[in-house]
DNA sequence: TCTATATATTCCATTTTAACGATTTAAAGA
DNA sequence: TCTTTAAATCGTTAAAATGGAATATATAGA
């Protein structure tokens, strides 16, 4: 019951959602997902550990970036059928579309720290 | 965005997730939901909105009954998934297991009002 | 070793959620 | 009409979730 809710919860905020949608493109860096989804850094560091706790994102360290990228679903096949339901879910919500167009336009190389 | 959003929060609270899995067996009216939990008749009630509001179930009154039962999920795509889903999921938790041995032997016409 | 930078963590304020008891509403029956 | 009873709604409280600023951690490079 508890992975499951956990994966319920994980995705009932609008944010988490997006992030999952964008990582449907790409891997992406905190500091992307930020950019994109216009929202502090420590909010959206603690939204992926959200994620990647109820097994829907997974992380990799290089260098000083992490990559996020969606997860394979190995760890709960709750996740897993979310991440599949979702590959072809609100593909046309106005902000997800949105976020699908300035996704491109986003490079970890040329965010700015702090403004 | 706000329905998907919507179904996911429906079902992310535990309580709500059991009275899914016990309307897979019969519909029932809000005391027997309530009598099944051990929670208080107005908690029930608003669990029960909630998922009508999603999509998940719907009701029908009976004299002074409101029966509740599983959606067909005609109102949402989101919610008929989830439905789906939930018929073979869950279904070996302890807690869900345990509902459906008492389920069968509560009758909304032995339930004593307010003790 | 010192600095710069990306991310994680902590702290705090605000909002949302879940629960209960009490009250109100609605229907059935005396 | 009055009473009873099931369910919905309201009011309140405690806990959890959300968000940002500030700080800590970790890695790369000078």
């Amino acid at each position: 019951m508890k992975t499951f809710i956990k994966v319920m919860k994980a995705l009932s905020d609008p944010n988490r959602v997006k992030m999952i949608k964008m990582l449907q493109n790409r891997p992406l860096c905190v500091c992307e997902i930020k950019e994109a989804l216009g929202v502090a850094q420590s909010t959206t560091s603690k939204h992926l550990k959200l994620l990647e706790d109820a097994g829907l994102v997974r992380s990799f360290k290089d260098g000083l970036w992490v990559n996020y990228s969606l997860s394979d679903g190995s760890d709960s096949p709750f996740a897993a059928n979310m991440i599949g339901n979702l590959k072809h879910w609100l593909d046309n919500e106005p902000e997800i579309q949105e976020l699908n167009e300035i996704l491109p336009g986003i490079d970890r190389n040329e965010i700015v720290g702090k403004e």
